[in-house]
DNA sequence: CCCGCGTCTGTGAGAATGCTCAGAGGCATG
DNA sequence: CATGCCTCTGAGCATTCTCACAGACGCGGG
């Protein structure tokens, strides 16, 4: 099988050998959040550590020298803004995806996004975080890898960056929650990914609704994608589903 | 009995030379199955302890710093998510396997294995509870050493991740029980395995049938796996059943 | 060679699981 | 303010799986 960009099993830092790992620094007064969220990124090759108070947000900062900082607005010290300015000063090319209420201020955030940086609104699902900042790392770092934001499976193509999705050369047009979900299976093909698995990383992490969901939406996406085709999205009854070429 | 090492026949902990054992510690209240549980864990290559309440756990941890732990949602003194950020803020590395009431999976469980944590539901099977807990480890351990969840016996060849298996190149469709038969069969080559053990691994710990379910079940499996070929399933009659590769 | 016990397998009922439809409510957009 | 799309719930249906029963089969001992 030819080497794919986005590794088998799992793997999906982009390029390992060639690249160190980049390292984020995550920041949550919400210790239990801010530890997930490190895990998560931890395995999806990132080094990651965790800040919960904006002072040691500022100090971890100075002494890992994060390429990127995921960076809570409400902490109970300092103002998210104010941490960011501190961290700036020190180093001024680090990439900040923010998180933020849905209520709060977004006009704050507007001059944010001008200056490169990003934002998602809690509560997010962790695949929205994984991919905002890998879309940060990829446009600020000195990586020009433009075109890394593709996944393949067999005749099935994303572009993460366009969030466009073609089979076989023809566009398919999916909602914002079914384009979440493909993602998450395009990103780990060939391995069977239970439903909890799959509400846990797609849908937001206070979502209090049941794992029927995801069968739901399985079902949408493959009314879209495998219409008639030969099927990529398999279900193994009793597991859970899995994205596989055909053999 | 013979004296039999850790990862007795099958036991795919090819490093035992080179790793130390993996530590784990069990925590359930009810102490004979806390108890079961680590002895199977013990067999199977782990250095295993126990503690009933979570207080004791999180002690215990502290001290043992395990590499998992498996635990009980629903403990006398603590609750479940309770002592695992206790031990969380002590080490945030600890992969847990989660134990909880099939009732309870719906509500409580979205977010939890978010982390890359896994749960299994009451009544589970030994197996489940193994194959999950390496497959914990495998994850979150050494980076990624991905390929390690694959089983062959002659030219069968079984995939965990994929919940795949081949015979000779060959797709072999199984459901879940004969699946997780067929990779406790696997897991203990050239080796008889009494009914009576199968059906303490396979089945659930409460199961009540007879072992006469393994025989039916084993008939599935040959139907399916030996079909014309040259029989990799054997019966020692009276004793048991033996995976064994043609001589 | 025959008998008895252990093993194998066909049949079918009930349960579990997964799929899809229809519709309500919400959010964004014009 | 009205419209339309999106998300999610609930219910019904179809399929598949699990397991019990019971009879057939075959191995091994006498």
């Amino acid at each position: 099988m030819a080497q794919r960009k986005f590794g088998s099993a799992g793997t999906h830092a982009e390029d390992v050998s060639t690249a160190p790992k980049p390292r984020v620094l995550v920041v949550d007064d919400e210790q239990s959040l801010a530890e997930v969220l490190a895990s998560v990124l931890r395995r999806d090759g990132w080094t990651a550590r965790t800040a919960y108070t904006g002072s040691d947000a500022v100090r971890e900062a100075r002494e890992f020298k994060p390429d990127a900082v995921v960076l809570d607005m409400m902490l109970p010290d300092l103002d998210g803004l104010e941490v960011l300015s501190r961290i700036r000063a020190w180093d001024a090319d680090v990439s900040v995806l923010f998180l933020t209420a849905r209520e709060s201020v977004e006009d704050r955030i507007a001059g944010i996004t001008a200056g490169g940086d990003d934002y998602v609104t809690k509560p997010f699902s962790l695949e929205e975080v994984l991919a905002r900042l890998r879309g940060l790392l990829r446009r600020s770092g000195s990586t020009r890898e433009q075109a890394a934001a593709s996944l393949t499976v067999a005749d099935l193509s994303m572009d993460e960056d366009a969030h466009e999705v073609t089979r076989a050369g023809e566009r398919i047009e999916l909602t914002a929650t079914e384009f979440e979900l493909l993602r998450f299976l395009m990103r780990n093909p060939r391995r069977v990914l239970s439903k909890a698995q799959i509400l846990d990383r797609v849908w937001d992490y206070d979502f209090g609704g049941k794992a029927h969901i995801v069968e739901l939406y399985i079902s949408y996406l493959r009314k879209k994608v495998d219409a008639g085709r030969e099927p990529l999205i398999h279900t193994v009854r009793g597991v859970g589903y899995i994205m596989r070429p055909p053999s």
